[in-house]
DNA sequence: TGACAATTACGATTCTTCTCGTATAGTTTA
DNA sequence: TAAACTATACGAGAAGAATCGTAATTGTCA
């Protein structure tokens, strides 16, 4: 519940971490089929990128010397809250309120999800 | 209103294209004093930056010879729509929610704030 | 156990961004 | 107008990310 220490994944990182967060631990294997399924990449890219992650601390893998189980050392939700807290201020300089119009607008929300997040806010403000 | 056959701006020409939409076409010195309140830099890293941006139509200058006068090609309204998305993609696997989710929680927004935003959903709600 | 397959380690290349130094060109003024 | 100043152009290095090829290691099974 409690980390970051660690540097923010770049893009390529997060991708795996998507992965695994998403499918629970997995083998360089599982993790780059799954990235393939969406784009092409090779399978030593894929291997190079959670080689670095280890080194930087962001994955943990178990100790066998074949077929490593790779785990992520930080949390979905405290990544993402990392990496928001930085978007906001550098795309919105700081500004949480813009940043929530311009979700709303436009295509980017359904009308369904605009009622669903509208809900979420007003359930906190009666909190 | 529309434009946005551009490419991404990059950390550094997002802090440039910040400094013209606040304060209105500048000239590089302008830019470079904004920027440098903030952060050490030299004088020749903003004007190559804003140089670049120029190749890369992100900004438009005058045709003097001398101290040009830049302007924004992108608006910033579509500038983060577009930043937005994309980081919205990235991050939260284009789930809105959980990104308002983590923007109201913690210690990211104040109440005042978080009412504020709620008011403007509501309101969008009652439309 | 020896060949073949699967996996890992490693190094190299390319690309992009950020950074700046130096040279050139334009402007001002003594 | 020549010196001093201001601004631009250009090239290049450093750092990090993404990409992959190849060699080495480990496992499997006939």
């Amino acid at each position: 519940m409690s980390n970051q220490q660690f540097p923010q994944p770049t893009d390529g990182e997060l991708e795996v971490l998507r992965v695994l967060w998403d499918n629970g631990p997995s083998t360089v294997k599982q993790v780059h089929e799954a990235i393939n399924k969406t784009k092409p990449i090779g399978y030593t890219t894929t291997l190079k990128v959670m080689q670095v992650m280890l080194e930087k601390g962001l994955l943990i893998r178990n100790d066998s010397k074949y077929r490593h189980i790779y785990t992520p050392a930080v949390s979905e939700e405290m990544t993402q809250g990392q990496l928001l807290t930085d978007f906001l201020d550098k795309a919105f300089s700081g500004s949480a309120e813009k940043l929530v119009m311009q979700l709303m607008s436009a295509k980017k929300l359904s009308a369904k999800e605009r009622a669903k997040i509208t809900k979420i806010l007003t359930d906190i403000e009666r909190k």
